[in-house]
DNA sequence: TGGGGTCAG
DNA sequence: ACTTCTGACCCCA
């Protein structure tokens, strides 16, 4: 999968086959698996830890071990705080208005490495620079660019500094004007490195007293990579504009397996391509199904454009997924095995990323849910089949089926076990079936659970200091309850459970209200014959694990049979009619 | 919203 | 024999 540093100066590549890494490296030492929870607990903590030092918390994580910051506003302001008359004794301020928080610095020179490392063309950067005896603030302006990036390679440097003092963390950093270029300025000088893309970022021509004409940098820059390792340009359309530029699809395909080319198309060939623009690769990379606008958004990245923002620091994620993979997983208990392993781990997570320490008083419980996620989702991937016959063998990795999360996993009182029991029988069993009809000859090679569609509890602050936001809280209610509104009152209730695949609203639920936790307003259950759909609220969308039989298909049918429709409740062993099972565990949810 | 695709580390 | 375990965002129906 990968290998460290130390494994690299041996002659060692990630990706690299096994069998390959023992011959170069006999005493190589391969570790199987993974253990993502200390990566994740580091990642965090860098991540905090760099946070703390930027002004607007634009911090985007990228990975694990990657981040942008968008550090404008403290070097605007630095910039401006510049003493012209002494710029290699300057002073640069962490903190607004402090003086005495910052280091000293060089402000003539980049800190670390440049691209270009020297450079000696017409336009030099000491040139470039005001002199410290022109001692006119004028000058300041002869390019402003370039000393936005030296005070920029110098805050990266002692970010650098103060993450191995305090962290222990060796990195690598690029400094320049946007995410894509400093991305791949990140990656001239590793590990352990930094590298700024230096001026003139803009191409021009028409200097006064014919001079030379200067290449932008950032031309000169990206012409050289593979298209290929253009961020944002990945493996499909790197894949497109090769086989365009060089006018032939197939032969180098083996090549760029493992992402290499022999016959590697660069930046510069597909930039000077007869006709090329944002146009010609719109017509290369669009069609059905492509993002709209991928040929102007590719050709800005040809051309090292990049205006998408540093997104802001992130309270919950969008997602939380759990996934393993597998030599082979061909048994439902096998499967069910597994999905319980999944869950566990899940629900871990979503204690650990999406509970909050409690700090109001009045509140039960020491714990509150951050956000709640909506949705369930179970993907497999099945192992593709051989076809000896020439039938087309359908490329799909992974398939999916997603529904209600069931709201009893966020009832802090169960514990971790109790929940999963009930999530597995419950929801992913269901999932599953419906997931794979055919009853068996699955052979799984992968299966991966995810919370999803997070609905942002509203804050502690609404709450402090100016009393309860009641509009937001009406708003949240609105949000929360709208897939519980009344929709076709006429469907009978026998129905709800008829059909195993029924669409999940068609019948009439009112909200019962414990799906809203902790200081959240609840609903009214409305009053009158509505009061068995009123209990019946929370997982009935989803199928309620019965005697199951196999037709002759090898499909999956629910038993029709009365006697045998019958649940047995994982919590308290009560046995009951089937669709009953999702009141009764509504019922659990609601327990103090 | 559900299912799927692409890209990223 | 195109990794694994994620997470973000986009598209279409």
């Amino acid at each position: 999968m990968t290998c460290n540093y130390e494994a690299r100066r041996r002659g060692l590549r990630k990706l690299q086959l096994i069998h390959e890494a023992k011959k170069l490296v006999p005493d190589i030492v391969i570790v199987l698996g993974e253990e993502l929870g200390r990566f994740r607990d580091a990642s965090k903590s860098l991540y905090k830890f760099l946070e703390a030092f930027t002004w607007s918390g634009k911090v985007e994580r990228l990975g694990f071990d990657e981040v942008f910051l968008d550090v404008t506003d403290l070097v605007q302001y630095n910039l401006v705080l510049l003493n012209y008359h002494d710029l290699p004794h300057s002073f640069f301020q962490l903190k607004r208005g402090d003086p005495t928080v910052g280091f000293s610095f060089d402000a003539t020179k980049i800190a670390g490495h440049s691209f270009p490392e020297n450079p000696n063309d017409p336009y030099n950067a000491q040139d470039a620079l005001p002199r410290s005896s022109s001692a006119l603030p004028d000058n300041a302006n002869k390019d402003p660019l370039l000393l936005r990036l030296i005070l920029g390679s110098h805050l990266a440097q002692h970010l650098r500094w103060s993450l191995e003092e305090e962290k222990g963390y060796t990195s690598t950093v690029g400094i320049a004007t946007n995410k894509i270029l400093s991305k791949l300025a990140g990656n001239v000088h590793k590990p352990k490195a930094q590298t700024t893309l230096i001026p003139p970022y803009e191409y021009s021509s028409d200097r006064p007293e014919g001079k030379i004409d200067h290449e932008s940098n950032v031309t000169k820059f990206l012409d050289s990579h593979d298209i290929g390792k253009i961020p944002g340009i990945g493996f499909k359309m790197s894949h497109k504009i090769r086989n365009h530029v060089l006018a032939r699809p197939a032969k180098f395909d083996e090549g760029l397996i493992y992402g290499e080319t022999k016959e590697s198309v660069t930046v510069r060939d597909v930039r000077l391509f007869p006709g090329m623009g944002p146009e010609l690769l719109e017509s290369i990379l669009g069609g059905p199904g492509t993002e709209r606008g991928i040929g102007g958004k590719a050709w800005n990245l040809l051309n090292g454009v990049d205006d998408t923002e540093v997104q802001q620091a992130k309270k919950v994620p969008t997602q939380i997924s759990i996934e393993d993979s597998y030599k082979q997983l061909d048994t439902l208990p096998e499967v069910v095995k597994e999905l319980r392993v999944l869950a566990t781990s899940l629900v871990r997570r979503m204690h650990t990323d999406l509970l909050e320490d409690n700090d109001d008083p009045d509140a039960e419980g020491a714990k509150r849910w951050l956000a709640h996620p909506k949705t369930l989702r179970l993907s497999t991937r099945p192992r593709p089949p051989l076809n000896p016959d020439g039938t087309r063998t359908r490329s799909f990795n992974r398939i999916s089926r997603s529904g209600p999360l069931p709201n009893f996993v966020f009832n802090l009182k169960d514990s971790v076990d109790a929940i999963v029991e009930k999530l597995v029988l419950i929801a992913l069993l269901p999932m599953f079936k419906k997931l794979h009809p055919q009853q068996s000859g699955w052979n799984l090679s992968l299966v991966n659970i995810a919370v999803t569609n997070m609905v942002e509890a509203a804050s502690e602050d609404g709450k402090h200091g100016g009393g309860r936001d009641i509009g937001r809280m009406f708003k949240r209610q609105e949000e929360v309850l709208k897939e519980w509104r009344v929709e076709d009152k006429d469907v009978p209730p026998d129905s709800i459970v008829s059909g195993a695949d029924r669409p999940s609203r068609a019948s009439a639920f009112q909200n019962g209200g414990s799906e809203l936790t902790g200081d959240e307003i609840q609903a009214e259950p409305s009053a009158g014959n509505e009061a068995l759909d009123s209990i019946m609220v929370g997982s009935e969308d989803m199928m309620i694990p019965t005697q199951n039989s196999v037709d002759e298909n090898g499909i999956w049918e629910e038993d029709e049979s009365d006697e045998e429709n019958r649940a047995t409740c994982p919590e308290c062993d009560a046995v009951m009619p089937a669709f009953a099972m999702a009141a009764h565990e509504r019922y659990h949810s609601l327990e103090e």
